[in-house]
DNA sequence: GTCTATAGCTAGATAGAC
DNA sequence: GTCTATCTAGCTATAGAC
């Protein structure tokens, strides 16, 4: 066999990088190889379903981060609560880059007419509230508290992005992950 | 002159409901004519600066929607507080249709090359940002928490929006049009 | 496994009739 | 002002050499 050129999971980012900046139809496979260092045909090598494929493998390694780097972090009871809250805040920091860089699953959630992907965004996000409601209810809050606070820590993530990006301010992504803590840890 | 078909306002609004579904490129100028009920060339008639231009067009529209239907209010003292805040959720909510419809500023924020989108995108923005945060003021929050409780309503209606329909669940959306009165109206 | 070359199609955009 | 017809460029996808 001829040795790949990169190997899935730097492939799989680097594809990512691509549609959460420009969205599905905003990505075209030129864009995608560009980004990849491969030719159009070598990524139809990696991915025969072609963009579809792609985009589905993408999200498919976004549910997989997530879980490692959010989901187990904040169910692992070997670890301090406010530890747990502490790695995977850093986490995400690290994932949007301070807020520099859109999230895949807003990016992937336009209508583009290929309903399996809307599956795969649920899935994961599913997996981040499950995650900090367990933290939650680890930190003492109720079973219904606590998935309010999930709910409020996803729609802060996502917001924060959103508003960072039109208002051109980091700032407003840093100060979101501070008040984060403060939903589990209020100070008032 | 032979008579429109449709008027400028019900054509920027029938062209906005496709931008904010399918996004800048996933909106192909077929699409914009069917919802439109025009043809592609009445289109550029009306836009002869083609699909860029109707893109800058409802961004405008919508800048002024806001600062109608929000901004305008949010201001008006003859009105007090706690009924402006009602109001303009009001408006908000029917806006995004109880959260089942997206929003054209985070539909228009993926990267198309086209910087003066984002200029518009940020000028709406602020016009929210400003009413929100007079409306705080009048409360009696000090300008710094003015400006803090008025990003994070937007935050949380941005946030809200994308995690209702990740999770297909629009109880999401409603929740978090309460849950910013409290924002200004402390309960605890 | 990666590449060049190309097929078939749809996109955005324009010309000109009515 | 709206329409039909059409152009060119770029798109997704495939065939086949190395």
């Amino acid at each position: 066999m001829r040795p790949q050129k990169i190997d899935d999971t730097a492939l799989l980012i680097r594809l990512m990088d691509v549609f959460r900046s420009k969205g599905y139809e905003g990505s075209s496979l030129n864009d995608l190889a560009a980004s990849a260092g491969l030719k159009k045909a070598s990524l139809y090598h990696r991915f025969p379903g072609g963009k579809e494929e792609i985009a589905a493998a993408v999200l498919a390694y976004t549910t997989t981060w997530g879980e490692a780097h959010v989901g187990a972090i904040l169910r692992d009871t070997t670890i301090p609560a406010r530890q747990r809250l502490e790695n995977v805040l850093e986490n995400i920091d690290a994932l949007y880059v301070q807020g520099t860089k859109g999230c895949i699953l807003k990016a992937l959630s336009m209508d583009t007419g290929i309903p399996s992907l809307g599956n795969l965004i649920e899935i994961t996000m599913n997996t981040w509230v499950e995650g900090f409601s367990q933290l939650a209810e680890d930190i003492g809050f109720t079973p219904t508290e606590a998935t309010q606070k999930a709910v409020q820590t996803l729609i802060n993530i996502q917001g924060a992005l959103i508003i960072t990006k039109g208002l051109n301010d980091t700032i407003i992504f840093k100060n979101t992950l501070q008040n984060i803590k403060n939903l589990y840890y209020p100070t008032t």
